[in-house]
DNA sequence: GGATATTTGACAGTATACTGTCGATTATCG
DNA sequence: CGATAATCGACAGTATACTGTCAAATATCC
């Protein structure tokens, strides 16, 4: 692609270059851009979870959820969105699944009528347990081609891109740590 | 929470304590995982494309198409998603919502009846130019928080990450470059 | 105390993303 | 050539993720 100093291309070419070049970004451009490596990194991050605990049934949400009503009981579903940076809709249908399973129950609170507070069944609980090394294996392998030296620069660089974005999204984490 | 080591704390303090520490994960440890930084940076990075691109009506998969359909026309679907890391389900659903809009055509292949071969339409085309600013300051404003040589970085960790993790995923990267 | 604003869970709608399956078609290999 | 493989688009099913809306309930302010 590279054009010769020299040389004089036809009118053609050089308006095909230019559109290409400036007009619009090309496939390569793509590819190294942070949306489209952040996407690429979440589908590889989400398969590699899958695969691991596929004995479990548990998706990265599920999971999440599970670890967050064990070390939160009582707490209400859209506290628990902030706790973990989820979106509230989206949590709704997560626990519905987890209440179905009989992983977590949700009770009304005799404070306020609106609310319905969470709790880890005995089930969820030794779920959670269980599921406990294939997650860790799961966060390992994500990580494992990287030197470790790059490991460590990589979680550090996202924590803080993470957290210097964390109000853009509408689920912002609040009140963990 | 570190025990001092002279200390003799109560058999229940000790039990709470290696629950917590052994058996189960906390949400503490869960937001420094690799799994789950990644999900927030893809929240992130999808609430600030949809910001900057809201006049287009653009999600940044509809945008890598279109991207993608523009510099292969000719290409089928199942070539597309390979060209972009696209899980091929997914993209059908996404070119028929392209196609709907009126920015790609589809037509039958001449020499495989199974295929049914992409182009761009003029309106396609034209959006991708137009476009092309706010999608550059979407990606722009994902690192902005971060200092330039910490951008840089995680760029490449990133690169590094999905290309050595590309086989994972369902929709491995094939063909580009 | 009463109008107003906010919060909560729920819901509808849309879009990505994956698994698995299907029939039709094509390619491959014995 | 003919059985078998592989591939293609399409589809059903499930799960995340967001927008926007709604009614009920609660909190706040004048």
């Amino acid at each position: 692609m590279h054009l010769p100093q020299g040389s004089l291309p036809t009118a053609t070419l050089v308006r095909r270059v230019v559109k290409q070049r400036i007009e619009t970004m090309q496939l390569r451009d793509l590819h190294s851009k942070p949306g489209h490596l952040i996407r690429r990194a979440q589908q590889i991050a989400v398969a590699i979870f899958m695969e691991e605990c596929a004995d479990y049934d548990l998706t990265p949400v599920q999971y999440a959820a599970l670890v967050a009503v064990l070390e939160n009981p009582g707490t209400d579903a859209t506290r628990l969105s902030a706790l973990i940076a989820f979106d509230r809709s989206t949590l709704g249908n997560v626990l519905e699944r987890l209440e179905a399973r009989k992983l977590v129950t949700r009770y009304p609170s005799p404070d306020d009528k609106r609310v319905k507070l969470l709790k880890i069944s005995a089930a969820g609980k030794t779920l959670v347990v269980r599921a406990q090394d294939a997650v860790n294996r799961a966060q390992d392998r994500i990580l494992a081609p990287l030197k470790p030296a790059d490991r460590r620069a990589l979680m550090r660089l996202l924590s803080e891109l993470v957290e210097l974005n964390n109000d853009v999204s509408r689920a912002p984490l609040r009140g963990a740590d």
